[in-house]
DNA sequence: CAAATATACCTAAAACTCTTAGGTATCAAA
DNA sequence: TTTGATACCTAAGAGTTTTAGGTATATTTG
């Protein structure tokens, strides 16, 4: 099918977004969302994730907070305001790209 | 502006387009060209090149023929029938991949 | 004409990201 | 009761790109 390796930087701005749309996520939660949204396309393994997720947290973009659920704990991470401010940025970096990258390739590369 | 790295394996899809589109080009041209195309926006740092020609020279995706011009030598690169093959494959696979960021960001990223 | 810039190739160390391959522990289902 | 799912984690290695050099010829500019 395709080689499932992620393009540089692409996890950062996948774990930002999806915390922009539901508010509060955890770790596992996140794999599971992405193999559920990309019909098990894309997996983010978690020797990738929870690395990404400490980085974030010790840049400030993230908060957590623990929450025991039966006799387990669950890190709920969320935006902090700088965040936030992030997101967008890493939003209009892939949109760059993209659009660089069709100037290069002279191709469209997005349908619709 | 933006951060100006470049998205993991782009490199290497760019290179094979280029070639694709014009048949021989030498390094530096490279360079050039896609600083040309997008405005100064992406830099294609000879660093990441040369490493990156030889090794797909040495995958067996192009072919060198070194030309004298004045007293200086060109190492003009062209894709090898694997090359070409290679190069299909490299364009889906970053299609496949805005698909997917497009699923998973809920968001059209490329216009049009 | 001298000095700076452009052309043209190159490498090596370091930074960064992701994969691979583990590990621990709880909970539910077979 | 054992397998699979949930839920967290780390460390070694692979791979790519940046940074920071190096060499040499050719051209432009002050």
């Amino acid at each position: 099918m395709k080689s499932n390796s992620l393009f540089k930087g692409s996890l950062n701005t996948i774990i930002l977004t999806l915390l922009k749309q539901n508010d509060r996520m955890y770790g596992y939660e996140i794999t599971q969302k992405v193999k559920e949204m990309t019909s098990s396309d894309l997996i983010i393994t978690e020797g990738a994730l929870y690395p990404a997720l400490h980085k974030l947290e010790g840049d400030g973009l993230l908060t957590v907070s623990i929450e025991k659920v039966g006799n387990r704990n669950r890190k709920y991470y969320q935006l902090t305001e700088n965040g936030k401010t992030e997101t967008v940025n890493r939003l209009n970096d892939l949109k760059d790209f993209i659009e660089q990258m069709q100037l290069i390739l002279n191709t469209k590369l997005a349908t619709q």
